[in-house]
DNA sequence: CTAATATAGATACTAAAAATAACCATTATA
DNA sequence: TATAATGGTTATTTTTAGTATCTATATTAG
């Protein structure tokens, strides 16, 4: 059964999908012994390149819901990677902060996982790389301004 | 907030879950006229391209578990679009085959998609668009033989 | 030929991820 | 000050995928 899928294959939906899922499970494995995953991780990243940032702007990068990240945050909390300290000028909010260690992990699951990603692409050449992330910018910002069924605007280069 | 997310837009994994994301929302919303959805729409392509063939050939095809398998058939047959005759040869097994109903829908929601994904990708160069399933190809592939296990060695503590 | 084994499909159960709704405490506003 | 909006929390639901088990047939090994 060789390539028994070709009717599918042309469209940009399932070859995505068919390659989400096993760069998911590959990136999972590779956090795994960090004991990560990729939304936590991607959640530690952000709050280290953010310090004291809040859960609802967390929430708004990552395009999650409030509710969801809390777990996140629990989750990064429990393995003492990051604290919720209770900011001054809102009582309400907390201002997520990396410690020590997770500092020190965050450091080794990004060159991890950039060692991965680059294992991942090197048969791509560089352009093909550059168009690969031109091409997924595009496809998730087309979403966005998507009103009409006729060929939408083109905004931001 | 602007490009909040900068340190994890390097990534293809991130890149692609979001881009993912949108793509799966729009390829619902454009299926979903005709009570489809991605999976159903693709199992659907599949029994049309490979008329006859057994669930568990789909479920092979499609990457999928023969469990999951029988409820998307079961929600084709459910709209008559499909069917499940037992195969003369093999009394466990059906052929799949679809019905008069099942191909013309079949056509207008492959249009659609065909359509939609064409929009989708309208900003992008032929050469983009080229090295954009090429990737996508790689990164599905790639799992595959992945004895390398560098990645993983990047121990913790 | 019969017994053990494998396979096709089905069913039920489980786990993970994301969406929704309601809630409390606090802040902003009318 | 009353009302509305916001940050975070909890609980519920939906969706999706995975696992385990079951039946009935088929294959095979002895």
């Amino acid at each position: 059964m060789k390539d028994a899928d070709k009717a599918l294959r042309q469209f940009t939906g399932y070859a995505m999908k068919r390659a989400f899922n096993t760069l998911r499970a590959e990136v999972n494995a590779v956090l795994e012994p960090f004991q990560l995953r990729m939304v936590t991780f991607s959640a530690l990243v952000t709050i280290v390149d953010k310090p004291g940032l809040r859960q609802s702007q967390l929430a708004e990068i990552l395009s999650m819901e409030r509710s969801n990240i809390v777990l996140i945050v629990d989750e990064l909390e429990n393995l003492e990677l990051v604290t919720r300290e209770r900011t001054a000028d809102d009582r309400r909010a907390y201002a997520l902060k990396v410690t020590l260690a997770g500092r020190l992990l965050h450091d080794r699951a990004l060159a991890a996982v950039k060692q991965y990603d680059k294992r991942m692409t090197a048969e791509l050449t560089e352009a093909e790389r550059l168009a690969l992330f031109k091409a997924l910018n595009v496809i998730e910002k087309k979403g966005r301004n998507d009103d009409d069924t006729s060929a939408g605007e083109v905004s931001s280069a």
